[in-house]
Parts: C-alpha cells; sequence; structure tokens
RNA sequence: GGCGGCGUACCCAAGUGGCUAAGGGAGAGGUCUGCAAAACCUUUAUGCAGCGGUUCAAAUCCGCUCGCCGCCUCCA
C-alpha cells in the first residue's frame, strides 16, 4: 500500500509502526458555526481512509478532536449572546448532525480541548523547562529559532516568510515567527488556572496534547485539510518533537479543497455553501460519491452540474442492482449454455484486486469507483445474453457481493433499489403518491390494450414531465424517477 | 516576492516511462421496443496547455513559455 506523504512530498510504502496497527489522528472543526462542504470533504476523506484500513484488516486507532476553546469560539459566544461553553456543546451537536446525515463513523476517540488542560499545561511547561519556550507577560510562546527543523512540512525557511512580513507583530514576542502554547486571559474570557496566570491554550497545542496522549509521541498517520500544513502542523511538529525528543508522526496526509469559480471554498470569502444547504437539494449518498469521484488530494469544483451527474451514476448502480434482484428470484436451475459465461467468470474474479490495487495507491477512490462501474457494465452485459442455471446465478451472486462489500468501504450503495426510489422520490420534490403513479399505469394499460398508442403515450409524458419515467417489459410497467 | 500544485475528449475525471489513454455524463448511430425507457454495441483525444530536450520508448522525466489555483493571516 502506498500513501502520498506531504513531509516527503513523495507516494511511500506504508509501513506501520507496529505491525498491523495504525494510529491516526485528525484534525477535527472548531465548534463555532455550522460546517460547510469543504468539512464535509475532510471528514469524508478519513472516513474512508479509516474504513479502508479497517476493511484491510489493520486495527486502527483513530482520533479526531474538537477544538472547543478558541478566539472563534469566544466571539461567536458574544455575538450570539450565549456562554462561550454553550456554542462549542451547540456546534458540536450540529456537526454529530451532519455527518451522521453523511454516513462519517464516529471515530474511535474524539477527544475535547478542554478535557485535557492538564496535558496542556504539562507540555508547555516541559517545553519551557527544556528552553524551547518563554513567558512573556503571562502568556507563553514557542520561540521557533530553537527548533532547526522548523519549515520541514510546509517547505519554507523562515527567512522566506520573514521576508514575506505577513506575520503579525506582537511585542510580547522576541522573534515575530514565534507563536502562542498558552495565552493569558483577557477580563471575562474563559479561563484556566496554570503556573503563568489564569488562560487558556493556544490552537496548536491541543492536538499535540490529545494526540500523544491518546495515541503515543509517535504515531502513524495525522491527517487533515491542506489548508492546515502552515501554520498548524508545522507548530504541532516543531512543540512535539522539541517536547518528546522522538519523531511526531510518520505519515502527513493532507485533503484538497473544495473550490467554487476556481477559488477556494472559504468562510471569509463567503463563497460557500453548509452541509445543510447541501443535503437539502442531495442525498447523503450523492454528496459521498461526488467527492470521491476526485482524487482526494486534488481540487474539486464545487458545482450542481456534477452532483446530477453523481446521482445519475447512482441511480445506475441501483437500476443494475433491480436487474440482479429480478434475475436471482427467477432463479432457473435448467442450465442453458451462456456463452459469455466464461468471460463474466474472469472479470468477476478480476475485480477485487483491481478494486484493492486501486485503494492500494493512496486510497485512488475515484479509479476503484472506475472498476465498480466496469463490473457494472459486465453484469448488464451478461444479463443481456439471458443467462440461466445454477453457475450463472452464482457468478451474479458474486458480483452482487463485490459490489456490495466495495460499497461499504465508501458506506455508499447499501440501500435496496426500492430505498433508492424513496430517496429520489423526496430530493426531487415529487408531488405524487405512489397511488396516483400506479392508476396513471392502468389507466395507459387499457389505452395500450386497445392500442390507443396516442391515449398511452400522453399519459406517459405527463408523468415524465413530473419525473416519472415509465419501462414497460414482458411482465408489466413499473416506473422510476428520473435521477440528475 | 518566496514556496507548492494543476492544465488529459463537449463536460467531469483516472492514468506519472512501454500493451488498444480507465470510468461517468452529454452527443451521434444501432440492437431491443407499438413507440419509448432501461440495458448493451459502435462512435467522439494518432493525442494529453505550448515549445524544446533526455530516452529504443514520455501524457508520464528535465528545461523554458503561457494560463489557472493554493499556502505564506484564521481556515477542512
Amino acid at each position: 500500500m502506498k500513501v502520498y506523504n506531504t513531509l516527503t512530498g513523495e507516494k511511500e510504502d506504508f509501513i506501520p509502526l507496529a505491525e498491523g496497527r495504525v494510529n491516526m489522528y485528525v484534525c477535527g472543526v472548531t465548534v463555532y458555526d455550522h460546517c460547510h462542504i469543504g468539512h464535509a470533504r475532510s471528514a469524508i476523506v478519513f472516513d474512508i481512509i479509516q474504513r479502508y484500513l479497517k476493511y484491510k484488516g489493520l486495527d486502527v486507532k483513530f482520533v479526531r478532536n474538537f477544538t472547543d476553546i478558541d478566539d472563534k469560539i469566544i466571539n461567536r459566544a458574544k455575538k450570539e449572546g450565549i456562554p462561550w461553553n454553550e456554542v462549542a456543546r451547540k456546534y458540536t451537536e450540529e456537526f454529530y448532525r451532519d455527518m451522521d446525515r453523511l454516513g462519517v463513523a464516529r471515530a474511535d476517540i474524539e477527544p475535547k480541548a478542554t478535557e485535557h488542560i492538564g496535558e496542556i499545561i504539562g507540555i508547555v511547561k516541559g517545553l519551557i523547562d527544556k528552553g524551547y519556550a518563554y513567558e512573556s507577560e503571562g502568556s507563553v510562546y514557542f520561540s521557533v529559532n530553537k527548533f532547526a527543523e522548523y519549515g520541514k512540512l510546509s517547505k519554507r525557511d523562515k527567512e522566506d516568510m520573514i521576508a514575506g512580513a505577513r506575520v503579525d507583530i506582537d511585542e510580547r514576542k522576541r522573534d515575530p515567527m514565534d507563536f502562542a502554547l498558552w495565552k493569558a486571559s483577557k477580563e471575562g474570557e474563559p479561563s484556566w488556572e496554570s503556573p503563568w496566570g489564569t488562560g487558556r491554550p493556544g490552537w496548536h497545542i491541543e492536538c499535540s496534547a490529545m494526540s500523544i496522549k491518546h495515541l503515543g509521541e509517535t504515531f502513524d498517520i495525522h491527517g487533515g485539510g491542506a489548508d492546515l500544513i502552515f501554520p498548524h502542523h508545522e507548530n504541532e511538529i516543531a512543540q512535539s518533537e522539541a517536547f518528546t525528543g522522538r519523531p511526531f508522526v510518520k505519515y502527513w496526509v493532507h485533503n484538497g479543497f473544495i473550490t467554487i469559480d476556481k477559488e477556494k471554498m472559504s468562510k471569509s470569502l463567503g463563497n460557500f455553501f453548509t452541509i445543510k444547504e447541501v443535503l437539502n437539494k442531495y442525498d447523503p449518498e450523492v454528496v459521498r460519491y461526488f467527492l470521491l469521484a476526485t482524487h482526494y488530494r486534488s481540487p474539486i469544483e464545487f458545482s450542481d452540474e456534477q452532483l446530477k451527474e453523481a446521482e445519475v451514476s447512482i441511480d445506475r448502480y441501483y437500476t443494475t442492482l433491480a436487474r440482479i434482484a429480478d434475475f436471482l428470484s427467477r432463479a432457473e436451475t435448467a442450465a442453458k449454455p451462456a456463452a459469455a459465461e466464461k468471460a463474466f467468470e474472469v472479470f468477476v474474479n478480476l475485480f477485487k484486486d483491481k478494486f484493492h490495487t486501486a485503494m492500494d495507491d493512496d486510497f485512488n477512490t475515484a479509479l476503484a469507483l472506475g472498476n465498480i462501474f466496469e463490473l457494472i457494465r459486465e453484469v448488464n452485459r451478461f444479463l443481456d445474453a439471458n443467462p440461466s442455471g445454477q453457475q450463472a446465478n452464482e457468478l451474479v451472486s458474486r458480483a452482487k457481493e463485490l459490489l456490495s462489500e466495495a460499497g461499504k468501504v465508501f458506506n455508499i450503495f447499501n440501500r435496496t433499489p426500492e430505498e433508492w426510489q424513496a430517496v429520489l422520490m423526496k430530493t426531487k420534490e415529487i408531488h405524487l403518491t405512489e397511488k396516483d403513479i400506479l392508476d396513471k399505469i392502468s389507466q395507459r394499460e387499457e389505452a395500450r390494450k386497445r392500442k390507443d398508442w396516442a391515449a398511452a403515450d400522453a399519459i406517459r409524458k405527463e408523468l415524465d414531465e413530473k419525473g416519472v419515467i415509465l419501462e414497460d417489459k414482458k411482465e408489466g410497467t413499473v416506473w422510476k424517477i428520473k435521477a440528475g
């Protein structure tokens, strides 16, 4: 298995520190507002990585934190006129609401910054003792110059950054690049007792404290959005390695952004859609598919068109699944020679390897989805050949199992075709009941018996305009909701 | 300005040295059908931003040019 490591800038063989075990930490969210679709991408990317590693039989310990104390939370509390911890509680709940809908699994451990103040203070003290940090007016700063390897993750050197001259000048800092480990609290702000007076943790230190506590001083994977590379993850490395004297993380994994009109979606630009807004129009499965159809490190342009295509793709899956169910329910045992059988068997046998190869190559979900649709085509092609007999049934059953297994890793494709129709009915806002549709179908049946094609076609057209498609089969007419 | 990334068909998107450049959508033609739909088949990049170079061999490596984006400030 290969994983792209931001630290080395290369795809590397993935070799866990302890055989068969993977410790991974992913930066979660600061709970001060509703999440947007960019947060969803990060959550889904690491959800799939985590699921795939577990699927491969690795013993994964997955930690995803909540930043529940921070300037933004404090500001939000002022704005809403509620206590800061109420803001954190409220948006933690909203986070779970969104993630549950998106099918993002809970992490094995979900620590909060405020529950690790003791550990944070311990590390800050340790850093002062070792000469990496200093106290100034009740705050504590990390001295970047003391850490020789500073910049190794984001590939920049201190001189360049200072030349960039966008670092904030703060008189309390000895060097403009230094960053806060502990912030002295102002009157009325949330605070905790510390050796340097009352204050609260800086942003970066919490992740060091929580990851080290739950995963040890060195662990396998640390993930997050690419915008965290600098300064957040760079600072985490500096603090952690200065404190423990050991390498902090073996593989740094970062997901790309979601863009709108080619620009990064962000709160400050205001060009974002919340998860809730998107889920009003599209089913979570569609959103997951949309995000997985592009490699996790590439940017994804957010667009209605692409979401609709994702919906059509998923519809193709369920249409095939319905065909499979139909075929299996007929289960003819009398074997009829099917020329296509051998070729189909070869294809079915190859699928799992192809799926694994794709996912083993830096979690190439886009390629894996391509493999899935190749299998879908082969299934349809095989069914078109009107196969029969036990061998054919077994092959089709196996194909169905394989699709379902792959779907499990992505946490998509796990409904029945009927459930999928219900989903479309809801998201497409079809204002017809099943009875309405069935009545129309029987009216059309009458017309068809009379060979009154004009009347029959008029009914079909009427339903089509309302988003319902009719399919005439030998056994009768079935209906489905138009996807896309 | 510094550092990093991207540019593959009408659209989206895999592919980072070597078999016919995955897959999805859209279009065209066909099989099936009363007609459709679904499904399948055929078709749509002798070419991967452009120009050079390395190599027996390049979308894939190197250089330059053009265009777009990201990070350097909170940010998934």
